[in-house]
RNA sequence: GUGGGCGUAGCUCAGUUGGCAGAGCGCUGGGUUGUGGCCCCGGAGGUCGAGGGUUCGAGUCCCUUCGCCCACCCCA
């Protein structure tokens, strides 16, 4: 039998169903605070990924799927790799969906220099070849949004708050949300700050992991994320990032603070938050949910350098996104449901003779726009009940020989079980009229 | 990449020292000559993940393989 591809899952049911809603409630909020819908390609050149999220990182080294034509594949196998091939011929599919929104926002020109500032949400699919686990899939969703040209900390805070009113919107209780905040400096003060924990990583080499050691060198700033008891007991010691901000980082911080104290947002701040990918500049934050045990369901922060990297104008930015399945699997743990119900419907149930006359009734329902199901496997009329209160139907229609001899048909509430007869041309007035 | 766990009916799972493949739920027919949920009675539905081996005999033991879940790493 055909299978999925590991990682990978079907959404349909009330999982499409919660799927569909979240970018619902999205449209709605995300439009409010003057956000854009946007849609990237899936593929983009693998440039776009390395120069956006870094080399260094896990996503780039380990997690991005590389994708090449049937025609290039050969090659790319005969030659041992991709290295040969045009940059343009290197595609892989997008483990994240800020490198590709910015891509398109330089290639477009979005933010002509000193022009306004754009917002863009989207809800998209991701992809990243690791191990699947709870919360980890290859193939996930993620629900963002970009907003390019804002330097104010009030952006940083307004992102923030808008993050948090979508999590309450999407029936999370605010007390079990833990946001974290950090301020990762920029390029005026980061690359200091980098060496000094290279060094101290590097002066502590004897008590720390292998990982961490392999972290000095790559992003010295994770090892403040290993999960190694020692490593931390050491890190506890190293250089705290919030000493070494430099002035226009550290007043940045405290306006973006103020905003949020002023919103009324309780946050945590967390000095060794290090969002891993490469781009985030100044501020810093993330999401988690008490008990839920899926990790993060949503982080981001400002990236005031990613647009050149990206090859445009100096351009501040600022995002975040959360992750679908890992918001479902909280609202789970929460008890809260996002599937909603079905669409209430209409079950036309009718004897076999009455067949013809179902059929049209059926349609005329439809063309009301009311959501109408009836029996194609001429079953009996107690199996039709039967199925239409399985599909939730708040009413049946009955057609036999009785009514349609009258011209009328039975109209029966399946809560009440109340019965009135309509006429047949008045059918889907009346049932329009009490859904 | 590393380490655990698990693949038996549509779903959740039992299956004893190797001896006729089971239950609950769901589906379906009837109990109701034209009426659902509850109840009662009946029925259908399985290459036991796949391939090989041991055996008179394998869901069960051995080997191989595929797949899924969970954890580490990293991240949403």
């Amino acid at each position: 039998m055909a299978q999925r591809v590991q990682g990978t899952e079907d959404l349909f049911g009330g999982y499409m169903r919660a799927w569909q809603r979240m970018c619902d409630v999205g449209r709605e909020l995300f439009g409010a605070y003057g956000f854009d819908a946007i849609e990237t390609p899936a593929l983009e050149q693998v440039d776009t990924f390395v120069h956006g999220i870094g080399e260094s990182t896990d996503v780039v080294r380990k997690e991005m799927f590389r994708v090449f034509s049937g025609a290039l594949l050969p090659e790319v196998l005969e030659r041992g790799g991709e290295g040969h091939l045009k940059p343009r011929q290197r595609m892989a599919m997008r483990p994240e969906g800020t490198a590709g929104v910015v891509r398109a926002a330089v290639e477009h020109n979005f933010v002509p220099q000193g022009g306004a500032p754009v917002k863009l949400w989207y809800a998209e699919a991701m992809f990243r070849g690791e191990r699947p686990q709870k919360g980890r899939l290859r193939q996930f969703h993620q629900v963002g949004l970009e907003w390019l040209g804002a330097e104010d900390p009030a952006a940083d805070a307004e992102c923030v708050i808008v993050l948090m009113e979508y999590f309450a919107r999407l029936g999370f209780d605010p007390a079990k949300l833990r946001l974290t905040i950090n301020s990762m400096g920029d390029a005026t003060c980061r690359p200091a700050y980098r060496a000094a924990v290279r060094s101290f990583i590097l002066d502590h080499a004897d008590e720390m992991c292998d990982d961490c050691l392999e972290r000095a060198e790559l992003n010295p700033l994770r090892a403040f994320d290993c999960k190694n008891d020692r490593c931390r007991a050491v890190m506890e010691d190293a250089p705290k990032l919030g000493d070494a901000l430099c002035d226009d980082c550290r007043s940045h911080y405290e306006q973006v603070k103020r905003y949020l104290d002023a919103a009324g947002i309780a946050y945590v701040e967390d000095p060794t938050l290090v969002r891993g990918l490469d781009y985030y500049t100044r501020t810093v934050f993330e999401v988690e949910v008490e008990g839920a045990g899926v990790g993060a369901i949503g982080g981001g922060g400002r990236y005031d350098g990613l647009m050149e990297l990206e090859g445009g104008k100096p351009t501040p930015g600022l995002g975040w996104a959360v992750g679908f399945e890992r918001i479902y699997l909280a609202l789970q743990s929460l008890g809260v449901d996002l599937t909603g119900e079905g669409d209430s419907c209409v079950y036309v149930a009718c004897m076999p003779e009455q067949r013809a006359a179902a059929f049209s009734a059926t349609l005329a329902l439809r063309q009301a726009g009311v959501r109408t199901e009836a029996d194609y496997q001429g079953r009996s009329l107690k199996a039709q009940f039967k199925q239409a209160n399985r599909l939730g139907a708040r009413l049946c229609v009955v057609l036999g020989s009785d009514e349609v001899a009258q011209g009328v048909a039975t109209v029966r509430d399946m809560a009440s079980h109340e019965q009135v007869q309509v006429p047949l041309d008045e059918l889907a007035a009346y049932v329009s009229a009490r859904l």
